[in-house]
DNA sequence: CTTTGCAAG
DNA sequence: CTTGTAAAG
């Protein structure tokens, strides 16, 4: 049974909807857990025009086809998305044949449009996607600046009212040795290239964007002040970059107080104890932050270390 | 039903019991398979003083016990035998703690005495091991030779009556940048070891020699002329060195015109179509020669490229 | 802990 | 095709 309202415990603990569990033992500051089957608004009147945005970060797009084979495909149906953006295929220019069968079959099927980027510096490493249904007016890969466009982390489609960016933020790294870089490089270049498409066009910038940005986005904050991810240089930089230059967190503006993760690390066998961080979402130009329905995650879809989430549009 | 002796077709071909059938479609020169079930002398009278000797390639032992668990152990003890020689352990000198444990459990379960080699040039690679029931009077590694000895290929074990070499020789590699090594340098070192060691007491050589002696040892002789293993002059180099030095081919010595392979390639599906190669052996010193009882294939214990080997030794 | 690519067989 | 490694997350 749903537990009611007024109770003294206010997260639901059922064992078998892991998803709901926060990982500190007792609920902090009011905090809620994200719960996509009692969170997610009513669907949009029939007739409501609207376009459904997907975003993944797949952690390997041919480990993801061959453990799963046609579950990606059964998403696809499931979600019935317009557009899936992807991060991390880890995707070579040169494919092997097989796999790109499999990609068409799996992945492809209804969806006439695939923009792909790969990394040209390090082969199987990063590379992003933007799969449509509808056919962008443009497309361009990268910032446009040699120097930050080598590792294929970034894919631009534009459609008629918005640009739409499938972007993954360079991790820090082991021992934050390309922290600087993330800060004092990659962030403002990126912060730069949306602040002057949104002069033509309001902008969507989803991915894996790497970084926790509060406490609540992260299962142990205090244990994290030195990880990739979480320390304050990539906090403040994603606030000052992103946020307040006009873009609005969506799940946040959506779920005030609300625990949402959308990666847990295979290290430490964090979904399971939903040992978790926020690190992929759908930043929206200040005109769009009334113009979404929903801003959701789909925690219970598996095969990556970070789940999907997704953005319901109104036209 | 067994086929009879008289039968026009030599060969069983028997489909549930693959090692039975040649790769070629045509049985050639008289060849018959190698058929365990039917070629194994009964076992030795009751009393009859013997020692039972195993010898296997396993292609990286944690993998072979991750994969098979505790079926090797169920191999010892079916098998029930004195001592097993290893080759391609793939161990480092720091093992894992959790493989330790399993190969504990599963392979040194009675078995109170191994010693082990491993590659110190190249991390996971090579690695042979002596494990045994009976404790060996001593016991060396490598060659006694610096040059040869930082892949630890060779383990060295004197028991009363015979020395005990577990040894995987190097294979001479894709493009053959390695035969010249293997003919000039690799061979002839081993064989003056082992003439040696022979002047002491008969030694017992086993373990995967990377030579296919001859036609008959091999399933495709014409295809694989160039091919690491079947070189002319690896082959010239296995008589010269140990043939033609007293070294008697025990397997061959026991089965004229038996084809059976000891080693059947990942690359192409060999096992299941036979396509294999006899590149594990058991050398004796001529004084051996009439004093082993059976030198066989177990081509049914799978987890490995190759097969084990056994070798029982009347005392 | 898992992905990728790589060397080796 | 499978085993190891390494870098990366």
């Amino acid at each position: 049974e749903m537990a009611t309202d007024d109770s003294a415990v206010t997260l639901p603990t059922v064992q078998s909807e892991p998803w709901t569990m926060l990982a500190h033992k007792k609920p902090q500051k009011g905090w809620t857990a994200y719960n996509p089957r009692t969170m997610r608004p009513p669907p949009l009147a029939e007739g409501t025009k609207s376009v459904k945005l997907l975003s993944w970060n797949v952690n390997g797009l041919r480990a993801l086809l061959k453990l799963e084979g046609f579950s990606v495909l059964q998403l696809a149906q499931r979600e019935n998305f317009d557009v899936l953006c992807l991060q991390e295929t880890k995707l070579q220019a040169s494919i092997p044949e097989k796999d790109v069968e499999s990609i068409k079959q799996c992945l492809l099927d209804g969806y006439e449009n695939s923009f792909w980027t790969c990394s040209t510096s390090k082969l199987g490493y990063s590379g992003t996607a933007i799969i449509s249904r509808i056919k962008p007016l443009s497309v361009t890969y990268g910032l446009g600046i040699s120097d930050h466009d080598s590792e294929g982390r970034l894919v631009t489609a534009e459609f008629d009212s918005f640009f739409l960016l499938s972007c993954y933020v360079p991790n820090s790294g082991d021992g934050l040795r390309r922290l600087s870089y993330r800060i004092t490089e990659w962030d403002p270049s990126l912060s730069s290239y949306v602040k002057e498409l949104e002069k033509k066009k309001p902008v969507i910038l989803t991915g894996d964007l790497n970084c926790a940005h509060q406490e609540i986005d992260i299962y142990n904050p205090a244990g994290n002040r030195r990880s990739a991810g979480f320390t304050d240089e990539e906090r403040q930089s994603f606030g000052a970059n992103f946020l307040s230059k006009g873009f609005v967190d969506t799940f946040r503006a959506q779920h005030r107080g609300v625990v949402g993760y959308t990666y847990w690390g295979y290290r430490h066998g964090g979904r399971k104890t939903n040992r978790g961080w926020r690190l992929d979402y759908f930043l929206v130009s200040e005109s769009l932050a009334d113009k979404f329905h929903d801003s959701y995650i789909l925690p219970d879809v598996t095969g990556s270390d970070h789940s999907p989430i997704g953005l319901i549009l109104k036209l």
